[in-house]
DNA sequence: ACGGCTTTGTGAAACAAATTCATAATATTC
DNA sequence: GAATATTATGAATTTGTTTCACAAAGCCGT
């Protein structure tokens, strides 16, 4: 037994326009066709769907049955192409964002708050934590969006500038360091480091300053979460580099200081990068509105 | 857009096999006609619904979408399609039964509740007050099986015997009939005849005794529930005539006397009308043999 | 990086299925 | 019982699906 849609539709027609005939005009097809695609359904379930004793047929026992799947089946199917209809016009889609930069979440949960309001439809993920590398994932369709500040050149992948920030070192007041008015590379040899548990090549302070100098801290601390790191830094356990709107609360706090990095200023590029055919759909366009 | 089951069966089995050329295989048939279908599919819904960019094709968020739908809808369509199996193999069906006779929910009661156990996937309803002639009900489909006490030669209707029955005498034991052994239309002049509230041609008393000797009772009665019509005649506010089965604990009753009506013993046949082509069903042919 | 393997896409041809046309058969109605 | 309405049937047509043969493209091991 093949059933398709089409026969549940048939049912449903001849059983609302209470004859084969208007099912037909309903249906916009030839009387004969529906007669034909009747006794086909009949064979295929081996019995009579339909009363032909009184002329307008009406729907035997079985027919019966099959009518009430049908108005189960359907009205899901219609839902399913209203879902698409959304889906080509926009109005709807995924929004799985995969953030590279932990501290990121900070500024990202409202922008999403924001976000959820205007695009009620769009179903919004978060990745963090991801092990592997976010912007392959984009091509698999794992993501829609990664938060990275690398841009890369890759095929079929754009990356979206979304706003500029500085990498700004943090420590306790009672640092020595905090004589200081540029931090340099130099600097760090004494201090214990504290960064997020993320390969080096993915922390500021490593690809702008140590590395290239290739000075080593005297020690290196991982540390997931941006208010530990804080908090640790406070009490003077170690130091911290961070970008710069994560310090905008702790700069006007008198246990901690920040100093920008030197010797020239580092500017860093945070990118919102996505398929390249994506960045056109309105709902991608408006959350990289929202985030710059 | 036109969707088709087809389509629906296409995105989970390329999901289910993990890619399109095995789940034509799992489909019979060729990766050529898959690769196809979906293409059509896709020009459909107006989007891919695949990510081709790495190699065992894998669904998009669209597609993903689609698979939901189809993991909701598919299971839906194997019951109707189960259900349909269950129907032609006999061991499901509808059994309403249309009763003519009135005192028949007596035994039909018992009857359907032994039914019911052994059969419990077939529908079953009974159909009391059908103001319209119940036989042709059968034609329309509407009931299954009608009980009826006067066979009439209808094309299609097979008319099944149960059991046979008389149709006897009840009055108040202080009611001056009580004297006589047999009860003949005569003695109806001066009574108050209670019966169903049915017309005369589907009453016993009528067909086979007063309407042949053109005899009136001096009052006629309609009452509805049998247990009514037993309660009026103890307290003598009229008489019966009821199937000898629903007299069975009356006649024990010292407050009423039973006789039978003559000249001659009057028999009549109880049959389940059947159409024709469902008497062979094997749970119409145990409902009869329960009956009887 | 290269060839072999696997997987998917493409176009023409073959095939299958649905639909139409024309008309017959069958109820229903007045 | 004629007129009307409804459904069935068969051949022809159209439409859609599947196959075949091969091309294109990604994957994998050396």
């Amino acid at each position: 037994m093949y059933l398709e849609l089409r026969h549940l539709r048939t049912i449903r027609a001849i059983h609302q326009a209470g004859g084969l005939a208007r099912a037909a005009d309903m249906m916009n097809m030839t009387q004969s066709a529906l007669s034909h695609q009747v006794a086909g359904l009949e064979a295929q379930v081996g019995m009579e769907l339909f009363v032909r004793r009184s002329k307008p047929m009406t729907l035997s026992a079985a027919g019966i049955r099959m009518l009430r799947a049908a108005d189960r089946i359907l009205p899901e199917v219609s839902a399913l192409e209203e879902e698409f209809r959304a889906l080509q016009s926009g109005k709807t889609g995924r929004l799985h964002i995969a953030i590279e930069c932990h501290a990121c979440f900070d500024w990202l949960f409202p922008v999403l708050e924001l976000f959820r309001h205007a695009w009620p439809e769009v179903d919004v993920d978060i990745r963090a934590g991801l092990a592997f590398d976010a912007l392959p994932a984009l091509n698999r369709e794992e993501v829609d969006l990664v938060i990275s500040s690398n841009p890369v050149d890759l095929p079929g992948i754009t990356f979206n500038p979304l706003f500029d920030y500085h990498p700004m070192f943090v420590a306790a007041a009672q640092n020595p360091l905090a004589a200081k008015t540029i931090i340099t590379a130099e600097d760090f040899r004494d201090q214990t480091l504290i960064t997020y548990p993320v390969t080096r090549d993915k922390l500021d302070v490593f690809t702008e300053l140590l590395t290239p100098a290739r000075v080593e801290p005297r020690a290196h601390r991982p540390v997931e979460l941006t208010a530990v790191i804080l908090m640790l830094v406070g009490s003077n356990r170690g130091v911290a580099v961070l970008p710069d709107w994560v310090l905008r609360d702790v700069k006007t706090n008198a246990d901690y200081i920040t100093r920008p990095l030197g010797p020239g200023t580092i500017t860093k590029r945070l990118n919102g990068a996505t398929r390249s055919e994506d960045s056109a759909k309105p709902y991608i366009a408006h959350f990289l509105k929202l985030a710059r």
